[in-house]
DNA sequence: ATGTTCGCTTGATGCAGGTCAAGCGACGGT
DNA sequence: ACCGTCGCTTGACCTGCATCAAGCGAACAT
């Protein structure tokens, strides 16, 4: 986020090794030697610019995609021809792994803000993982993780109020950030508050209503897409739920 | 679901290469000699009964769970103490695959009737897709069907009203009732009306209303847990969203 | 600089569905 | 056969958030 220099084409030819994101990405506990063979597979681009398509709803599945530098949402049609905001991609983040079973990709990534993005063809990806076994199974590890990041918007979809699903919102980018290296309190929102809105099923007057409130109690400070967070212990209060005498559906057998 | 007698244990011994699951389950797409190396791996437990734990949430990750007969419900613990059904799983459908990523459940599963259900032991079964590499891909597609599934249900209740979800989820059980090769319009519910509107975001009394007046207009029948699909159709259209002039976010850039 | 667009904010209003309350019938235990 | 429990239904009410409406300021083109 808040990307806005021109990427130089020396960056995007970095390789595997020297990326900054490797503890982030697929090389995660590889040897050197595994790590030049991915290194082989993956295909830099050039930088994409604010409206550029990785792919779109229906295109044939062939490439994941990592976002190197910027930011990428994805987002699937619903049947009434609106659309469903499916998740922000940040540095690091692996974009494609819903298309594996169709063959073909069942939603669009479109690029929020000039970014780098490296290209892993899937089927030279999946035999380097039948031969090593440390790359299976951190892609097991990926596409699980990604199983349980959809278990938690489930809950947050299904059983939190606005205050929650915004609170946990800002939470979730801004550990993100920090795990990138980047500032946890400070940062900049590539996407617009209808997006955001689309992403945590509200609309979009409750999002600059909630942002609004926050502000005025001292949570933080927003100046149009400029965020500051001044209280993350509160807003995590907020998330827990203890934000009032909220019921919870019981569950009992 | 809707079954009641228990199942001897000749039914359970029976190995993978003969079961009417296959293919629903991993060996799809197998040859011979390697369904039979998967079976070699397979844990066939004993019938479990309502109420029985799979596994809990917190416990360390050691196997897949497939079931094989009846039905399972999983469901995580949300922060204040309530939970969220995440889901509901019928004969040939894979459980824990979101326990890879932390190497621990972060999900519990409960059985809702009394159901068989095939252990596969996580560790087995890597070294054997490493080998196998139909196998591997099988893997990979499952894993990634789940990512799919999750995003369906994102949308659903991120954009969809109440009658939307219970006539969505109607289908979808009837679907996969379906596909096993039973009856897609006469069908027992294994879980309560409680369970299902937790697992769609809504009250209990919620639908229970909808059922009432899904009767009335004739589309189905609901006797307790016995439910009949009249219009199906009609139930279709439902979930597309004519269901009014319902406004949909639109998404601009 | 000036107009136009577009994202955002703010206020007023309405309603879908949650909450509360009460009753009923099925089922399981003794 | 009886009773208690529990899941379900139904009605009355209430509220959180969507919807409708209006206005504002930043970004951009001319």
């Amino acid at each position: 986020m808040s990307q806005r220099k021109v990427i130089s084409l020396e960056t995007i030819r970095v390789a595997c090794r020297n990326c900054s994101l490797s503890s982030l990405c697929l090389p995660m506990g590889l040897t050197a030697e595994d790590v030049e063979r991915l290194d082989g597979i993956v295909k830099r681009t050039r930088p994409l610019h604010r409206g550029d398509f990785l792919f779109r709803d229906g295109d044939r599945f062939r490439s994941l995609y990592v976002v190197k530098t910027g930011s990428v949402k994805t987002f699937a049609p619903s049947p009434e021809g609106g659309e469903q905001v499916l998740g922000f991609h940040l540095p690091g983040e692996i974009i494609g792994l819903d298309a594996i079973d169709k063959d073909a990709h069942a939603c669009s990534a479109k690029v929020l803000e000039t970014s780098a993005i490296c290209e892993i063809p899937f089927s030279r990806l999946e035999e380097l993982t039948a031969t090593i076994p440390s790359l299976q199974h951190q892609m097991y590890r990926l596409l699980s993780k990604e199983i349980g990041h959809d278990t938690d918007m489930l809950l947050l979809l299904g059983k939190k109020n606005a205050e929650e699903r915004l609170a946990a919102f800002l939470l979730s980018l801004s550990r993100r950030l920090q795990k990138r290296g980047l500032s946890a309190t400070d940062f900049y929102l590539s996407m617009s508050r209808h997006e955001i809105g689309n992403y945590l099923g509200l609309a979009v007057e409750t999002v600059s209503r909630l942002f609004t409130r926050f502000q005025d109690d001292g949570l933080m400070r927003v100046d149009r897409k400029h965020i500051q967070l001044l209280d993350v212990h509160a807003l995590q209060s907020l998330v827990g739920g203890a934000g009032q005498n909220r019921r919870q559906h019981q569950q009992q057998t």
